[in-house]
Formats: C-alpha cells, structure tokens, sequence
DNA sequence: GAGATTATGTCAGTCAATGACAGATGACAA
DNA sequence: TTGTCATCTGTCATTGACTGACATAATCTC
C-alpha cells in the first residue's frame, strides 16, 4: 500500500475521530464542518471529498461494520438457512470487534452513543440501513433460490433481522467499549425471541401446516 | 371553525398540493422552496410555518395516515390481540382513504410516488416511521399488559408490523388512484406471509411449545 | 528527474433553515 | 361599527451545509 493510500486512510480516520469528539462534547448540531476540518488541519472543502455530508463521518462506523456483515454473511455456507446465516455473521462481526483493533470498536461505540443522543443521525442510520437493505435481500434470495423481485419472503426474512439488530444496538446510551458486550447480549435476547416467536423453516418459506 | 382557521388549512393543502406537483414534474432536488411558495404565493417565510422542513411537506400525507391509523388502534376492543388489532386498524385507514374524500387519497398516492423516486425522501419516510414508532410501541404494551422499557416482545410485534407496511405501500411507483388498490393487496399479502411465518400466540408472548 | 495522476486549498455561489421585527388580518367585546 | 388583542404574514439579515471551478501541491510511474 503507498504512501498516499495510508495517508488518505490516516485522514479519515483523523476526521471521524474528531467529529465523535465534537459531537459528544458539543452536540451534533452545535458542531460545525469547519470545526471538524480545523480540528484535523484540512480545509472544509476536503472533508467532502471523504464525506459526503456530516451525517456520513458519524455514521461511518457503523456503516462499515454493515460492510463487514455483509462481507462474513456471503461467506456462511450456502446450506445455512438464511436467518441463521444472518444471525451467524453477525456474532462474528461482533467478535471481530471485540478481539480486534480497540481503536475500531471505540470508533464504534462512540458512534453508536451519538446517534443514540441525536434523533437526526437515529433516523439516518436507519436510512442507512434501508439503502444497504436490497443487498442483503439479494443474498437472501440468493440462499432461498428466490427471486427477490417476485416473492415477498426474502424482504420479510431480511427486514426481521434488521429489525433484532435494532433491537440490540439502539438506545444503549453507550459510554465505553463494554458496552459492545451489553449490546451482544441484547441481540442475542432480540434472537432469542424471533427464534420461539417463528415457525421452524420460516425464513425456507417450509413451515409446516398444523392440518 | 373561524375563517382564520379555514384559510390556513386551505393554504396548507395549497403547499402539499403545489410541492407534490413539482416535485413529479422537475424532481424533488431541483424543486426550491422559493418555488413552492411562488406557486402558492406566499413568503418563502410561510413556508417553514407551515412546514419544518423540504422533507416535510412532502410527507404529509403519509404522515396523516399514520395520525389516522394511531387513532383507529386506539379505537380497536382491548381484547384483540395486538397484531391482529394493527391490520384491522391499517385496513380501515385504506378504507377511509378509498371511500373518503378524493383529493385525500390522491395527495396520498402521489406522495408515495414521490418518496419511490428520491432516495432522500424514502429515507425520510423511515425517519417518520421510527420517530412514531414508541408511541405505537407503548400502545401495544399496554394491549399486552407489558412493560415497554424492559420487555422486548412489544418492539418485536411493532417492529414486524411495520415492516408489513414497508412490503405493502414502498416500491409501488403508483401513477393514479387505483394503486391504492394494488397497496391494499400486496399489504394483505404480507400480512398473510406474516401470519403462516409466525407461531399462533407469538404477539402476546404465549407461544405453545413443541415439546 | 520529467511528466502524468491525484489530492488539496481557495473562492464564489446556491439553497435550506432560523431569528427578529414590522405590518396586515381576522377574532372578539363594547 | 369600532377599538383592541391575538395571530398570521412579509421582509431582512444571517448561519451553515454543500457544490463547482480552477489553481497548486503532493505523490506515483517510468
């Protein structure tokens, strides 16, 4: 890798470090792109060329962690039904996390506490969310040999896991990287809980008939 | 109801009405507030009092149904169950709407045709969801005599009704009215997915096990 | 080291959104 | 009808997010 990739990498990694700072000193709102740029010595005008707006460098983190998901989901062998898969990769990304770069999950955990403080950034890490959606989608229906146009049980299957994720990462107001540990636990319960909820082959589209 | 009154939900439908016509005509992006309250003849001024935001007026109709579709849960008998209680309310708010007054039902659909076509507002229409989503939430709760702070089941029920919804009315691309009809549709198609995918009692936690 | 790529800074500009104040309009009582 | 009050509206000024254009500077390739 050469010196100007590292350098770019370096950059933006220095420019969402120093926006999480801002945020949770200052508030989202209260924190200006001049800010974030004076903070790292680079002209406003460089900020977006790395991000698109100031939601995106909040949401960064987070939005890579979805990257990696989707990386580890498409890895699951093909004869894992598709909600297990899901549930699967997502334990792994969480391990990953855990064991990883500390730096990585800080980045993570700070995020996800100022998203949870700003009903702006909540509900545009649900748009997030939602873009990426169709991605997961496809791989579901990939796994289901479904056509994603037609049938309606790979948007159901994949639109119920996000909702569990939801369920674990939202509203933790977290101060520290244990908290990755409390919102592992929280998905788990979340998993947990479709799993007694759904009929066995649910998400096969199998489930068989009490006649 | 006095003049004053009258005349400002004139002027507020006169808004709703002029955005949704340039917003299908030059795109939501290349649409100015100043245009819009060019059209209505109004201050640009005026337009943020009606409405907080560009994003605003062009979910209005959106955001009513959701009003209305609150208003008919409350009014569903407290011995329904929750899940059950949430279609029943939804298909009497598309009833409304297609046996209501016409012009309603016709902001409806084009604003949905217009959320379709601009990423930023489908992630917008998300945001509205999820902003209304604890108060629907503590509504389910309470038909569930659940603690909606720690129990997880009451999220999970609004969660996944939500989601229905998302299947039903989202990617419909509607050009007329009749698409209310083809929304009614796909929406009991989901609901009927929904209902073969999940065990009977799941939305009031008592789910027969297998044993 | 020369030349091609690519990143960055500067500048000017658009547009959404907000606060402050003054004038206009409908509500209401005498 | 008229005067008074509350409320709505327009004008003005301002902030801050975001973009395009162009010049400069850094890195890469050979």
């Amino acid at each position: 890798m050469g010196l100007r990739e590292r350098k770019k990498e370096r950059t933006r990694l220095a420019l969402i470090d120093a926006a999480l700072a801002l945020f949770l000193d200052k508030g989202y709102e209260a924190t200006t792109i001049d800010q974030i740029a004076g903070a790292v010595e680079v002209s406003p005008r460089t900020f977006f060329r790395y991000f698109a707006s100031k939601e995106e460098v909040a949401l960064a983190p987070p939005a890579d962690g979805l990257e990696h998901f989707l990386a580890e989901l498409s890895e699951r062998p093909d004869d894992e039904p598709p909600f297990a898969a899901m549930a699967n990769a997502m334990r792994s990304v969480i391990q990953v996390l855990r064991e990883g770069d500390a730096e990585e999950a800080r980045r993570f955990v700070q995020s996800r506490a100022v998203i949870d403080a700003e009903p702006a950034l909540f509900a545009a890490s649900h748009s997030l969310l939602v873009e990426q959606e169709q991605r997961l989608v496809a791989e579901v229906a990939r796994r289901q040999g479904a056509d994603p146009e037609r049938d309606l049980l790979p948007l159901f299957v994949t639109g119920v896991f996000g909702l569990l994720t939801r369920m674990g990462f939202e509203h933790c107001f977290p101060a520290g990287v244990e908290d990755l540990t409390r919102m592992a636990v929280r998905l788990e319960e979340a998993i947990a809980l479709a799993e007694r909820s759904l009929c066995p082959g649910w998400d096969l589209g199998r489930v068989p008939q009490v006649s």
